[in-house]
DNA sequence: CACTATATTCCATATTTTGGGACTAAAAAA
DNA sequence: TTTTTTAGTCCCAAAATATGGAATATAGTG
């Protein structure tokens, strides 16, 4: 393993739990030396990614500052921002734009357009692999390869969601959604609450993006199922391809 | 130089004007070579930190997802909200807290509290290094070698920004600042605005962090000085010692 | 003053990284 | 179709660098 990839490693060492590591911490987590580990820390800190807090280390004002770029001016953002406030006026619900990377989903942007709702997905936050209809409609964009890793090393957890027991299984209950080229999720996430997602089509490089509309059940359900596929649908078209009309 | 800093030299070519680069534009800018180049960019988007765009790369959704467990947990934003929130709600008031690193003053968490307010620094946007009352704070925080640094590095800005025509002469500036705990800086940054500024004592091995009220001048103007720097030397005092009392 | 926790320095070895070109794949142009 | 361009990967010997482990700061604490 590279140097390179064993420096961006520590990243994985912090979360919102763990948000202040000790040198001792990162060293032990990651399995580096005394010096090896602190020489990473320091590269970090030099950098800003990471910032001396008290006893120990944490997340650096780099970071934040990054972010800002990204709210700024991201390609898919920026692409993605009026279709998602177009839906969220529509429909009065909350739209996220989530993406699929390294084995994770993470929502990467949130319209809320529901006062009422309660969701515990914002902006940054991690979503479970297997569960809600957002992470659904990534894994089934994924080639076949990508697929099988995946089943590799999460077979239980798939089990679990109920996505199949075997690869077999796995790999044909992702060709369903793939065929019907959205999902809906009923409190798979957050109790009471549905989801309805569709992939954003890219070009193959890009890792899998997707656009979630998040209604409460009560509303959801007296909704015109078949004219809200046909908006998000028509949404997610018209950020792959600017030039297409909106619905 | 290592292939460590070298990596992390990646992210100074991106900013906001800058938000999708090639892989040549990353090549060129930096001087690498094609394979290293490739080799950098490739580590980071297998990390999430970079991802493909339309034409080249962009910052990734591991930054967004950091960035979220800043928000969450952050040591230091935990203990300046409620200082921040206060002072906001006391003063009807904007508050930034802003820390120091690299060479650069990053705005790390924003309270709005005066919806009149025309002010251009939010949440992870850079303060210019030699101007407002921000930024001055923290200047005259850091030892004394590395305002010597700074000034062998950006003599011009600092004359620019009237702090100082020689060593000596900033030095002396940034001394005042320090003696008196505070700066106060009028238009500065954005017109018609007053920002007054304080460093949170830490110890040393921090970066230098800083609480700025921004205020209309109008409104500032007819506000009791002495109690508002009272106030903010107070809540600096807590975030610094959580056990002190707020004012 | 000794003791602890934290961080840096040192150094010889050997592992990695590097650059440059060859190579591949796909898309655009001719 | 063939050619050309663009984008990215692969390969390899030379050279630079990272590595671990111990010794050495540094500072705070009782």
């Amino acid at each position: 393993m590279s140097s390179l990839k064993r420096m961006l490693a520590v990243f994985d060492a912090f979360s919102s739990e763990h948000a202040v590591l000790t040198a001792e911490e990162i060293m032990s987590t990651l399995g580096y030396s005394r010096g090896t580990a602190y020489r990473y820390v320091k590269e970090l800190c030099d950098a800003g990614f990471l910032t001396r807090a008290a006893g120990g280390y944490a997340l650096g004002p780099r970071i934040i500052q990054l972010d800002y770029c990204i709210r700024q001016r991201d390609p898919i953002l920026m692409a993605s921002l009026p279709v998602m406030q177009g839906l969220r006026k529509r429909y009065e619900c909350d739209v996220l734009l989530t993406v699929f990377y390294e084995d994770r989903v993470v929502v990467t942007h949130r319209e809320s357009g529901d006062q009422e709702l309660v969701m515990s997905y914002g902006r940054g936050r991690e979503m479970p692999l297997f569960r809600g209809a957002g992470s659904k409609v990534l894994l089934a964009c994924l080639p076949p390869a990508r697929q099988k890793r995946l089943y590799g090393a999460h077979a239980q957890a798939i089990a679990q969601a109920g996505l199949g027991e075997s690869w077999e299984a796995f790999r044909t209950s992702l060709a369903a959604v793939k065929r019907a080229g959205h999902a809906v999720s009923f409190s798979e996430l957050d109790q009471g609450n549905v989801g309805v997602a569709a992939p954003i089509e890219q070009d193959p490089l890009n890792m899998p993006a997707g656009l979630v509309m998040v209604f409460r059940t009560e509303r959801y359900e007296v909704l015109d199922k078949d004219g809200l596929l046909q908006s998000l649908k028509a949404g997610i078209r018209q950020i792959a391809d600017p030039r297409t009309g909106a619905d």
